[in-house]
DNA sequence: CCCATAAAATGAACATCGTTCAATATTTTT
DNA sequence: AAAAATATTGAACGATGTTCATTTTATGGG
């Protein structure tokens, strides 16, 4: 038996978190089960339950930790450079966003098959979490905009984050093909919708 | 025991198929088991193996209804107006498609929380039916464009698309809120990705 | 130092799931 | 009527998430 002095509880949920996540690296979600993380440290299943409410609570955490990580790569310095036009900061970080959906699938697939338990509303900090994640974008757009239009700049960056989610997702989960077989395609259809959209934000101001 | 000549194969796969669309309908698709099937129609659950290959084939045959459905809807007369100009037409195809995410919402979620068995490519005539949702839409869109550039347009069609899913699907999935708590928020950010990208086609011209 | 109390870890047990397949029941063919 | 073919069965298997009475470990006071 795991003696109780081996580890405080904060770092015990944190060994059963890296386990977790190594877990789904090595055999996917579907090997991400209780007794499996239990059995890799060394303790029984039910410990699971002393530091997690259910499973699908440590589901969330996991997400917590992707959302982090996307983030770090929306922020990351190549998707901001303010010696580049805000276009093509825009077009890095929706590559950016492309490349972290196939590096990250398992994870990134984890973020939109995540069940509410019943009715609960997803708690504020994790909110937080996502709300956080179209700042960079908004950052881009901020030039764009007079400043008294500050809530039709946070809807545009919510829009086009959602539309190069949409594409993303069609793309990476198979279900359509945007215009060939070609590896480049995904590419070239986030590159004309940013074209697209920013012409017509321009066009309509 | 349930006599073998009350259906043929292809009936009971109906009744099969009519029944588990009934259990989402009334428990969800957490309530959609072999077991739950089985006792409704009056079978053992063994019986549901004889005529789809798993459980996952026959998830795969309720989204082959919903996406007949979600075409249907789509090809609608509202959203395809000859006496209307093609965006008020696109404006409401994308409210059709909200519409249809709510209303056939545990149907809708499952084509996308589908899963392949495995390396196996998805059959074609499934992919047939994803790739015609795209056709009302083109239709829309063809005007726009001259008839040497048909590519371009499909690769709009679907960028367009996706656009709209992404929109719908973060707000259906509860992950974002566009501008606010507002019931019309996903309206209004509809619209608004709709005129910009089409304000956007035609500044590129 | 010992013992009472608190806390953590356990792991068998429960309900449920998808799935299999030998056995049984039914129909068709000979 | 017997035999072959086919459909249906349902117990059984190996999983899963989850619970909780029991056991083990740590702590603190006398």
């Amino acid at each position: 038996m795991a003696r109780r002095s081996d580890h405080t509880r904060d770092e015990l949920k944190i060994l059963v978190l890296d386990k977790a996540w190594q877990l789904i690296d090595s055999k996917g979600f579907e090997g991400l089960t209780a007794r499996a993380i239990a059995s890799e440290i060394g303790y029984a299943p039910g410990t699971i339950y002393n530091l997690f409410d259910s499973m699908d609570d440590l589901y969330l955490q996991i997400n917590a930790r992707t959302l982090d990580i996307l983030y770090d790569t929306l922020s990351a310095p190549v998707c901001n450079n303010p010696g580049k036009p805000s276009q093509d900061n825009m077009k890095a970080m929706a590559l950016a966003y492309m490349d972290f959906a196939r590096d990250y699938h398992p994870y990134w697939l984890m973020l939109f098959n995540f069940r509410l338990p019943e009715d609960r509303k997803v708690q504020a900090w994790y909110q937080e979490k996502i709300d956080r994640l179209f700042e960079p974008l908004e950052t881009l757009l901020q030039p764009m905009f007079p400043e008294a239009h500050e809530r039709k700049m946070k809807m545009a960056a919510r829009v086009l984050w959602s539309s190069v989610h949409g594409l993303c997702f069609l793309q990476e989960t198979g279900k359509v093909s945007i215009v060939s077989q070609n590896d480049a395609s995904s590419d070239i259809a986030s590159n004309f919708l940013i074209e697209t959209f920013l012409a017509g934000l321009h066009a309509n101001d």
